[in-house]
Order: C-alpha cells, then sequence, then structure tokens
DNA sequence: ATGTTC
C-alpha cells in the first residue's frame, strides 16, 4: 500500500506483490478502507495473464474476492473465476417509472396499503411463485422470452415491446448442453421460486425522484421528472444461481487440484476460459443471468398488478431499465474481446456507446444505484472517461459490517430513528419489527454519498436524479 | 446471497 500512487486525485494505482490494483475513491473513502481488501486484490492478482484489477469505493472483502471488483482478462488467453463474479449470479437492479407524485402517498397509510397489496403479489417469506404457469426450463433457456405472453404488459409483438427493449440483456444465448450434467433434484428444488423476492440486501423499495439540474434534458428523455414517484428492485438468481453454485465449485476445484494451480485462498477458484470447465462454467452462468432477469421481470409484474389495484389499471409503469451487478460478460474493448467480471460493479456505458440497447444508444443507459435502506439511491449516466475502469462503476454503498458484526456496533432505536419511525416522513417497511433487518440498517452501509462523489469526482459517471425512499419491501 | 451456512 505504501506504492499507491496517485494517478487522479479520486483514482489510485496501488503496486501489489502479484501485480497492480487500480482504486477510485475520494481522499475520506481511500482512508476507510479495510486493509484486508488489499491483500484480497493480491491473491486475485495470482491468476495468471490479468489485463485489470480495480476496486470501486464501495469495496468490502467477500468470499474469494472483494465485492466492488472488475477484473478483466483478454478471450484469447484468458481466465474466468467464479469467485469475481459472486455468488448470487445476475444478481442487478430493476426502476420502473410510474405516473405519480409524492404527494399521492403522502399519507402513511396509503404507502401501508401499497406494500401491503405488493406482498399479495411478490412473496417475500414464503418460496412458492403465484404465477403457476411459468416453465423454468424455457426460462433459464429464453431468459425474459421464456415467459409466457400473458406476463409480458405490452402484449403483441415481443421484439417490439418495451419490456425486452430496456434492459441490459433479455436474453443470452449459449450452449445448453451445459444444462445437461446437472441432476434433476435441481429442476424440481427450484421449480416454483420465479417471481419471489429472496432475503437479505434483496427489496423492493418506493421512491421519489429529484432530478439533477445539470442532467434535466436526458432525464426528461427517460421520462423522469421532479416529485415523480419510481420503484427500484433488487434481487437475483434466486436458488437456481445457488444450486448451480455447489455444481462448479466441487467441477471446478476438482480440475484446479488435478492442473495443480490454486492461490492460498482455497475459496478463489478459477479456470481457463478455454478449458472444458470454463466454457461449461460459463454457460451455466448465463442460464442464472436469464433467471435473474426474468424474476426482477415478474416481481416487477407482481409490483404493477399491486399498483393497480390501488390506483386504477390505467396506471402505466413501464421499466425505465434493468442491468445486473454479479456477472461476467464478453465485451469489446480497443478493438479487443474481453472477458470483463463485475462482482458487485455495475456497468455505466457511456452517450453513443455501441453496447448500449438501442434506446439508450444516444444518451447512455440509466445506471441504477442503491443505497442502503433508508437512505438515497441514485440513477446515473456513465462518462466517456470512464474507460478507464472499463465503464464500472459502483453497485451501492457498500457495507462497513458483516452481516454476523452489525448487531454489536448498531441498536434497532438507532435503526429506527435512521427511518424517521413515528413521523409522517416515516420510511414504512413491511416487516412488524426492523429487529429482523438490522443486517440491514443504514449504520452497516458506507455513506453512499460519500461513493457517489468518488464515482463522480473520478470521471466514471454523473447523477441524473437522486431518488429517496418512501417504503420499503424486504424479505426474510 | 441461499429451499437460510462454503
Amino acid at each position: 500500500m505504501s506504492m499507491a500512487r496517485e494517478v487522479g486525485k479520486y483514482h489510485q494505482t496501488v503496486k501489489l506483490r502479484n501485480g497492480v490494483l487500480h482504486l477510485f475513491a475520494n481522499a475520506e473513502v481511500l482512508a476507510s478502507l479495510d486493509r484486508k481488501v488489499y491483500k484480497m486484490a493480491d491473491n486475485n492478482l495470482r491468476i495468471p495473464r490479468n489485463h485489470f484489477m480495480s476496486y470501486t469505493p464501495d469495496a468490502h472483502v467477500s468470499s474469494g474476492a472483494c465485492v466492488g471488483t472488475t477484473a478483466v482478462w483478454k478471450m484469447s488467453d484468458g481466465f474466468v473465476s467464479p469467485s469475481i463474479v459472486g455468488s448470487d449470479i445476475g444478481c442487478g437492479i430493476r426502476v420502473h417509472l410510474t405516473p405519480l407524485h409524492k404527494r399521492d402517498l403522502q399519507d402513511k397509510k396509503v404507502r401501508r396499503k401499497l406494500i401491503k397489496r405488493i406482498e399479495k403479489y411478490v412473496p417475500t417469506k414464503r418460496i412458492a411463485s403465484p404465477f403457476r404457469n411459468i416453465e423454468l426450463e424455457r426460462v433459464v433457456k429464453e431468459g425474459i422470452y421464456g415467459l409466457p405472453a400473458e406476463y409480458l404488459p405490452e402484449r403483441g409483438d415481443v421484439s417490439a415491446v418495451r419490456s425486452v427493449t430496456h434492459l441490459e440483456h433479455a436474453r443470452f444465448a449459449y450452449d445448453m448442453a451445459a444444462l445437461e450434467i446437472l441432476p434433476e433434484r435441481i429442476w424440481k428444488q427450484t421449480g416454483r421460486e420465479l417471481g419471489t423476492l429472496g432475503g437479505g440486501n434483496h427489496f423492493i423499495e418506493i421512491q421519489h425522484v429529484r432530478v439533477d439540474e445539470g442532467q434535466r434534458k436526458i432525464a426528461e428523455k427517460w421520462g423522469l421528472f421532479d416529485g415523480q414517484v419510481v420503484v427500484m428492485i433488487h434481487s437475483g438468481s434466486r436458488a437456481w444461481g445457488r444450486m448451480l453454485r455447489s455444481e462448479y465449485t466441487n467441477r471446478i476445484k476438482d480440475a484446479m487440484e488435478m492442473w495443480g494451480i490454486g492461490t492460498r485462498d482455497p475459496r478463489l477458484i478459477y479456470v481457463p476460459i478455454h478449458a472444458e470447465e470454463g466454457r461449461w462454467y460459463l454457460n451455466l452462468m448465463y442460464s442464472a443471468l436469464n433467471y435473474a432477469v426474468a424474476n426482477r421481470h415478474m416481481i416487477a409484474f407482481g409490483v404493477r398488478a399491486a399498483f393497480q389495484e390501488v390506483f386504477g389499471t390505467d396506471l402505466e409503469m413501464p421499466v425505465l431499465y434493468d442491468l445486473m451487478h454479479n456477472y461476467a460478460l464478453e465485451e469489446t474493448h480497443r478493438g479487443q474481446s474481453m472477458l470483463v467480471h463485475r462482482k458487485g460493479t455495475t456497468r455505466a456505458l457511456p452517450a453513443g456507446h455501441e453496447l448500449n440497447p438501442e434506446p439508450y444508444r444516444a444518451t447512455g443507459h440509466p445506471a441504477l444505484i442503491p443505497g442502503s435502506m433508508g437512505t438515497a439511491s441514485y440513477i446515473m449516466v456513465g462518462a466517456k472517461s470512464g474507460e478507464k475502469n472499463f465503464y464500472s462503476i459502483c453497485h451501492g454503498a457498500g457495507r462497513i459490517y458483516a452481516r454476523d458484526a452489525v448487531r454489536e456496533h448498531v441498536s434497532v432505536d438507532a435503526f429506527a430513528h435512521s427511518m424517521n419511525v413515528g413521523t409522517e416522513e416515516e420510511v414504512v417497511v413491511n416487516r412488524w419489527t426492523l429487529e429482523h433487518i438490522l443486517t440491514e440498517c443504514p449504520q452497516a452501509y458506507k455513506d453512499v454519498d460519500q461513493i457517489i462523489d468518488s464515482v463522480v469526482g473520478a470521471g466514471l459517471a454523473s447523477v441524473v436524479a437522486v431518488c429517496r425512499p418512501m417504503a420499503v419491501v424486504k424479505g426474510t
């Protein structure tokens, strides 16, 4: 760490034993980073032929690799590391617009009613989806296109509707033969879960928008206005991703042992992209990305139904965007084909970049960054100078305390205070007590405003709108 | 994160 070199005020390069780590953070965030993240980066850099490795300011230690890692290998001779994708493959964020103004939800009772209705359609305690006619196999193979047409709210020509165009990806194509060696129980045990929220940091949040003056033109093009109510959804590939994990972990560990490769940390697994196991993992990963995007789509379907019950069936709630923060994607950078791992980092492409989906080609796509519960979330857009980090920005506030350590540091009273409990401004939560969800309290996370300042200061992205929470639905 | 534990 003594070898840190300032490239810009918000961009350092750190020369570690096994390679160079790029670090994007303001002085305050930089000073507060846990030293263990450098050790983890150094160990990740033992994987041969790494092309680029960086941390966003929300970086924190996780299994095998830090959340907040962007790691790049060339497709031609590189490696894929399931540990630098993360265990919840395809985890990501989706935002839906509404025509409502925050004054429509001024009454706490309306907010309570709304989240109750949401729970009617989006199971938060159970794992059984109310949508019984969804075929798991079609979804993991075809993503959004694998859903019955009745769940695509703009019916008609599926290829022309917003539900499949305003997304990072509606469907990943891959070699489906990879699914054939999965044990039968995986299909049985995960069959009825699509459209359920999950626990931990997953949430559905009702927020109100404040457009940033500097980006008012883009905000208008995207359909955002001051005071607007929007819904942010955070979920992933649920048990499908979890089940795959035990399969690929065993298989890749065996292969690593056979080849005699590995590092000091047994949780860091990796394999050449073009080895049989590497291709197999990538194919399984795509199936989980398909699952995850369809899962968020179905959660949103339930949320729309709930809003329409409360505010009328004419209420339109188009998707703004859906994108992920745990995956590895093949992307062309400076004419070279690369495998870009993002573990808890978000792609934020600038205006004109060809990887933007067509509707957002001219402006750049919305990059959706949740804060912690009770604090602001951000809608951002990537900058041209984000190229220096392969167009990756933060994925959220980033943890300070591990889940099992939160209770030692934060009281339920302090949590309640931060949620304005007892006032008219209360962020209404679907749980009877905050005790159950204490691990997700804002005090367990870094200050999201400092994270955003770091990203903006580093020239990776700019803020289009700030979204403040009004109501939250959490799972268990 | 998770049909709640590497």
